[in-house]
DNA sequence: CGTGCCATGTCAGTTGCTGTCATCGGAGGT
DNA sequence: ACCTCCGATGACAGCAACTGACATGGCACG
């Protein structure tokens, strides 16, 4: 027999998410979660760099993904459009690999507090960081390559929300082009002034089955 | 004679500074901030919520201001044109209150901290919400103002580590108008492929004077 | 069959942060 | 002149997140 029951690290994530769900992240002490999980505070944080990691653990190969897609895009592919490309791609393996449900519940504890959106926040800039640099790989200038980065990003912390607040699987990446639409519609002068209320172009289909509180992140 | 030396808080925020300058932000604890300052840690709590809010208390204005931008806009204007007056309008402020020297070192305790650039992130987070809210005011619809709203601090920032790391003061709006101008110019098929370097399309100078590091905060 | 490894346990310590109560100069009223 | 309340600070105890150092014992591998 062995020694320790195996998937420490398993039990630790499992007892950590109901955890959070029942009493909120901030009343629920690293203790708790190790009594739970059969281990020791110690071990915990062996596992986890700290009690907020076990939310964002799960998305660590999400870089590699972003790189391979934007040196995978075509040639002739404006800076912004790669990096689209990339960030569909994120969203594509997002809801395949956990699943809207899966989201929505992690969404909701994250939303419950500061600290979390702090962690989540870093996150999504460190993706920004990674498809700028991307492109300054291929030959992008510095503040292109930034620019589209963190404009891709934002528009696809928009995108998710949506799709985390939605009915339906499977559809992140559609949403995340119809973001995209918007934004090119907002720029574009002649449509979505200020004072008229729904800017979304015709064809981008952002508006779909009207909108929903989108707490954001 | 008064019971205690006046301006605890000012005291307080030089000696962290000074602290978080000399020794980095980590290796000073709230103890020695308070020694320094002649008080002592309880009291460093009643100013500062954290030891992060040293360096954010500043810019508690901030939404005010950008409120006050986007009502005031014109309103013809598109809801991305009414953001970008808004992020101008802080910027302007920022470079005029504090100056860039405080802000490079503020920036240089801020790049070298994760703690601090979370803090810096959901600030920023915050102003993309307010101006989101403001623009729904205004009668935008939800995804279109939080597009113009997140897409608006996504270009300030990069406007604003450009200008950080410039050499002269009071140009901060100037170089946000090109990172707009940039932006749209990214978006316009045509222009900026991958491949070709410098994306800026003519008469916004946002590569003047050659690209710097440009650390993300 | 021996030996070293590695995941976990144990324990002690630092630090950020909070609750609570005491203290005392100053402002305002009488 | 005296009283009284207020507000800023001190003093102290405590919790919880994290860290470092060392011990332990099955298990893989030679």
């Amino acid at each position: 027999m062995t020694r320790w029951e195996p998937n420490a690290r398993g039990r630790l994530e499992l007892a950590a998410m109901e955890l959070y769900g029942e009493r909120g992240f901030e009343r629920t002490t690293v203790a708790e979660i190790a009594e739970r999980a059969g281990l020791t505070e110690r071990t915990f944080f062996r596992h986890y760099a700290d009690k907020r990691e076990v939310l964002f653990a799960g998305s660590g190969e999400v870089p590699q993904l972003l790189e391979a897609a934007i040196a995978g895009a075509p040639r002739r592919a404006t800076p912004m459009a790669a990096a689209q490309r990339a960030v569909e791609t994120v969203g594509e393996a997002i809801a395949e690999q956990r699943g809207r449900v899966f989201a929505r519940r992690r969404r909701d504890i994250i939303v419950a507090n500061p600290e979390l959106q702090e962690r989540e926040l870093i996150k999504l800039a460190s993706w920004a960081a990674t498809i700028a640099a991307a492109l300054r790989e291929r030959g992008v200038g510095e503040a292109a390559a930034r620019l589209s980065g963190e404009v891709a990003i934002a528009v696809f912390r928009v995108a998710f929300a949506t799709w985390v607040d939605g009915p339906a699987d499977g559809e992140l990446p559609e949403l995340t082009r119809a973001a995209f639409a918007e934004l090119r519609s907002l720029s574009r002068p002649g449509t979505g002034r200020t004072g008229t209320s729904p800017a979304a172009a015709g064809g981008a289909r952002a508006t779909r089955r009207g909108k929903r509180p989108a707490a954001a992140p």
